[in-house]
RNA sequence: GGAUGCUUAGCUCAGUUUGGUUAGAGCAUCUGCCUUACAAGCAGAGGGUCAUAAGUUCGAGUCUUAUAGCAUCCACCA
């Protein structure tokens, strides 16, 4: 068995994987007898690709699907891709105007559509091909799109008996509109950004000669909106104000345009805020539209769809009907301004007529598209709603009482805060990249709803005669994916996978989309999901919260502040040209290009080096910890590098040392203190393991490992086999407990890592497993069992022995590095006043002594032998010394001891006052009690110790 | 305005639920080693008033309160 010299992650991981797929062993087992695990990916957006959040997330996912099918569960990963409406139209948008200079409007609704497939088809394989790089175990034969048949029927089917149940409706309201997308767009989508703008100070003349009591002829009204003037249909002040009791219910003449409107009394008005008196523009305030309602007042509707002043206005009643109430008419000037365009020329006329009163700054924070990225306009238009607060109750009782559980846990509260206060969903969008809302129109605006247009007829006894147009709206992209724990097992039907997987165990996915779309899964999924008691399912029973994965300064990840690290990158590594090229490709602002290239040449210099796969998953693991945000550190990835190197090697020294040997079974009798020391190791390491993955611990996970496999295993039970190896005087039952030990601890280490890190592992266990004859029918570490800590004894005895020994080894090394004796000198240390016990260990485990030490022998003495001058350093009451001879400086010894001593005295001295205090020995528990007083004499026989050491130098 | 989280070594972070001797890890730094598994390594060393203040307690990194700074979410903003 020959293995190269350097991990080599490059050499196996990609074999590995395409053997693993197809073998078909990311299937469930099937076997409905044992427990179900399942997981549902958060479905990735088909056209993206994978960023460092994915990799986290999937690390995470991937390392509970393996442990779980180890441990035999029948367990599936459900995996597939999201349509992404507005993100997928947008990008094929601008491919299009940029390489054909079309609009999506040139090629018309189905031409366009057909384009989106064929970006679908040509990208869609970008995110599948990085998740084999990262390992996934995901069942690929089951893999879902969000608009494919299956999941395209199950949303047909949801919509349609939504709207039977009066769970959807569709209603004229205001909505937040994306000027630049032309859609509407739900809360969730909005972003409000800190800008810096003005009051607006304008004075709105009485009709009818009118005053206010102060006697004046005008109301002045602030406003940061002053382009909204046009759709005023009044003005509010407050029922209570005093200032303006007189002049409620009277007329004030619209500035610029000439309307009368009213002044009303609502308590929206706030008599310290501003003037007291606030416009009232229903039709582009959510406020005002709140105030329109109570006061009953038109709505006036001034904008086009993309943001531009009408040629004329909509005007409707408070119901939301068309109505005559007022004028429709737009001063001509304004006519098909830009928004901002009309508003300074407002302004112009508004200070040419006097009626600007003055301008304050004023910091505002203004409304954007989080995917448009242009301020959004309340607009009044007719959209479908979902009635969020009725399928909200029972997904609030299901994490309230238990049956769903957060980790961690306070996540529950940020749930619970949005949905107590839960807003109607708007799901129609505006777009054609999406599921079409399956309503259609008579000629008389009339909707109907149902599963096609040949179902409206029959279900609403329409004869032939009548013209039906379909809604040319599609839904939100959420919509579909709120289905999606069940969609993709095939409901509607009653499939054995929704029977065997369904609720799924559990969910993976980072915090910023928990409205968006943990809530949203959660209230979809308990109204159609329901167990044959009619109880509703959860869709998952834990969500696993993780954090974003931020750059090294913290900064969030993005292609604007180029500094997005491409996972496969960290895996297979890029030459510092492509990474240049990589990042300031495609971008939306190219200014910034040059100085993206700067630092990422300042950054990588030589670009990055290849880490493998298992490095990545074990570096994102180890930083996984509570849900917080994560900044990603390159020297963390290098760190856990070399540990996958340490790996390697480790089992480079196994194959190496019982590669020929024909290993057996050895009886208890024949193992070794090394091999009962790292028996009883491993045994703690698999307790610790299993708790820290079933606790979704993954950063206590790769610690575990970490520790064990480096300090343990390699650092002293590998020494120790050496020591065994080349003693003749050892049987050959005894070498053979110790290869066998040696082995095998390996290959269950192997096993007990493998799903975090499953290229590295497969790769050793496949030679490990034959040696110990545990290789399976299906020839691989994915279907072995995970390893149960009862394969491995207890056995505290062995362990204390170890402990000594590695005391002992540490301290004469401790001497030799202070004293500078070179490590190739043999010494000969004296061990004075180690009791029975420490001698019998000293002696008995000498042979590990000898290497580790590098010494020939150790010497017993007691306090009152006359020895030759010595260094010396207490190990536990005891202490070894090095006869000096010619190889130490005096006065360097004495300075040491010195240190020693003053450190020895502190801890004797606040020992003693712990203990004299009569308030601490009464009241603190006994073992406390008992180990400080323990702690306290071992101080003081070292303190005596050193103090005769250092007469003793003092006297050469 | 409401809420949450964070502040521990030069850097990145554990440890706080359940208080207990001298607070840990990786990286970085320093010293010595190419010792036949591994220089992506080995053996050692230095480095922390646990943000600040007060309190509870025999005892506080850990519990309480207040303050400061950072971050995030929600709401509002005439």
């Amino acid at each position: 068995m020959q293995m190269d010299k350097t991990y080599a992650p490059e050499n196996f991981e990609k074999s590995i994987y395409e053997k693993w797929e197809k073998e078909g062993l990311f299937k469930p087992s099937g076997d409905t007898s044992k427990p179900a695990f399942s997981i549902a990916l958060p479905p990735p957006n088909v056209t993206g690709s994978l960023h460092m959040g994915h990799a986290f997330q999937q690390t995470i996912m991937d390392t509970l699907i393996r442990y779980h099918r180890m441990k035999g569960d029948n367990t599936l990963w459900q995996c597939g891709t999201d349509h992404a409406g507005i993100a997928t139209q947008m990008v094929v948008e601008r491919k299009l105007a940029k390489e054909e200079n079309l609009t999506r409007h040139d090629l018309g609704r189905e031409k366009f559509i057909e384009r989106v497939w064929k970006w679908k088809e040509e990208s869609g394989g970008n995110i599948t091909r990085q998740m084999r790089r990262l390992g996934d175990s995901v069942d690929w034969s089951r893999e879902r799109f969000t608009m494919d048949e299956g999941m395209s029927r199950a949303v047909l089917e949801v919509f349609v008996r939504l709207f039977d149940e009066d769970l959807i409706y569709r209603g004229k309201r205001l909505v937040n509109w994306d000027p630049k997308l032309r859609t509407a767009i739900s809360d969730l989508e909005v972003e409000n950004k800190d800008v810096k703008g003005y009051l607006w100070y304008i004075k709105y003349h009485f009709a009818d000669g009118v005053k206010t009591s102060d006697g004046k002829d005008y109301l002045l009204v602030a406003t940061t909106r002053p382009e909204t003037l046009l759709g005023d249909t009044a003005i509010a002040v407050n029922p209570a104000d005093e200032r303006f009791k007189s002049v409620i219910g009277k007329y004030v003449i619209l500035p610029l345009v000439g309307r009368r409107i009213p002044v009303v009394a609502d308590m929206h008005a706030d008599m310290t805020t501003g003037t007291g008196c606030v416009k009232i523009t229903p039709a582009h305030d959510f406020n005002d539209y709140a105030v329109g309602k109570r006061c009953k007042l038109p709505m006036v509707n001034i904008l086009t769809e993309d943001a531009k002043i009408r040629d004329e206005a909509e005007v409707f009643n408070t119901n939301g009907e068309p109505s005559d109430e007022v004028s429709k008419e737009i001063p001509k000037a304004y006519r098909g301004l830009d928004r901002f365009v009309a508003r300074d020329k407002m302004l112009e006329d508004l200070k040419a007529q006097g009626l600007l009163d003055h301008i304050e700054d004023h910091n505002l924070s203004q409304p954007f598209g989080d995917r448009g990225g242009v301020p959004i306009e309340p607009m009044l238009t007719d959209q479908w709603y979902v009635r969020a607060s009725v399928l909200g109750k029972p997904a609030v009782e299901a994490v309230k009482d238990g049956r769903i559980k957060f980790v961690p846990a306070q996540y529950a509260n940020m749930y619970f805060s949005w949905m107590n206060d839960l807003q109607d969903w708007c799901i129609s969008r505006q777009l054609w990249w999406g599921h079409r809302i399956p309503a259609w129109y008579d000629e008389n605006g009339k909707v109907y709803v149902a599963r096609s247009e040949e179902e409206v007829r029959s279900k609403y006894s329409l004869g032939t005669e009548v013209k039906l147009t379909r809604d040319p709206d599609v839904l939100d992209t959420w919509f579909s994916s709120a289905l999606w724990t069940f969609s993709t097992l095939g409901w509607p039907d009653k499939t054995p996978e929704l029977e065997a997987f369904h609720p799924t165990s559990v969910l993976v996915t980072g915090f910023d989309i928990i409205f968006f779309w943990v809530a949203r899964m959660i209230m979809m999924t308990m109204h159609f999901m329901k167990d044959k008691d009619g109880n509703p399912h959860v869709p998952f029973r834990t969500v696993y919260v993780t954090g974003l994965i931020r750059d090294e300064e913290g900064k969030k990840m993005s292609k604007s502040k180029g500094n997005v690290l491409d996972p496969l990158d960290m895996i297979d590594g890029i030459d510092i040209d492509t990474l240049v090229q990589k990042r300031t490709a495609n971008m939306m602002q190219p200014q910034l290009a040059e100085k993206i290239s700067k630092r990422t040449q300042k950054q990588f210099p030589d670009g990055i080096t290849a880490h493998g796969t298992d490095a990545l998953r074990f570096t994102l693991c180890a930083f996984a910890s509570n849900g917080r945000d994560i900044n990603w550190d390159m020297k963390r990835l290098e760190g856990y590098r070399n540990f996958c190197n340490k790996i390697w090697n480790a089992s480079r020294f196994a194959l190496m040392n019982v590669g020929q040997m024909k290993l057996q079974k050895p009886q208890d009798s024949a193992l070794s203190l090394a091999d009962r020391f790292i028996r009883s190791k491993m045994h703690a390491a698999i307790k610790n393991m299993t708790a820290a993955i079933e606790a979704y611990r993954f950063d206590q996970v790769a610690n575990i490992l970490y520790e064990f496999i480096w300090n343990e295993y390699c650092d002293w039970y590998l020494e120790f086999t050496k020591a065994i190896f080349k003693d003749d005087k050892l049987s050959d039952d005894q070498k053979n407990a110790t290869a066998y030990t040696l082995v095998e601890v390996l290959e269950t280490t192997m096993r007990l890592a493998h799903p975090v890190m499953p290229f590295l592992t497969e790769t050793i266990w496949q030679q490990t497993a034959v040696m110990l004859g545990r290789m399976n029918q299906t020839g691989t570490i994915m279907t072995a069992p995970y390893p149960v800590q009862s394969d491995f004894a207890e056995d505290s005895t062995a362990e204390a022995d170890v402990e000594f020994i590695k005391d002992f080894a540490t301290t004469v090394r401790n001497l030799r590095a202070e004293m500078k004796v070179a490590p190739n000198v043999t010494l000969n240390p004296m061990l004075r006043g180690a009791n029975g016990d420490e001698q019998r260990c000293a002696t008995e485990h000498f042979r590990y002594l000898k290497d580790l030490a590098n010494i020939s022998e150790i010497k017993f003495v007691d306090s009152g032998d006359n020895l030759p001058p010595c260094t010396a350093k207490p190990l536990r009451k005891a202490e070894v010394l090095i006869e000096m001879k010619d190889l130490v400086n005096k006065d360097e010894e004495i300075k040491r001891l010195e240190g020693m001593l003053a450190k020895i005295e502190a801890n004797i001295k606040s020992g003693e006052a712990r203990l004299k205090n009569d308030a601490f020995i009464s009241k603190a528990p006994q073992n406390i009690i008992d180990g400080a007083k323990a702690q306290l004499e071992v101080n003081r026989s070292q303190l005596e110790k050193v103090k005769a050491q250092i007469e003793e130098m003092k006297k050469l």
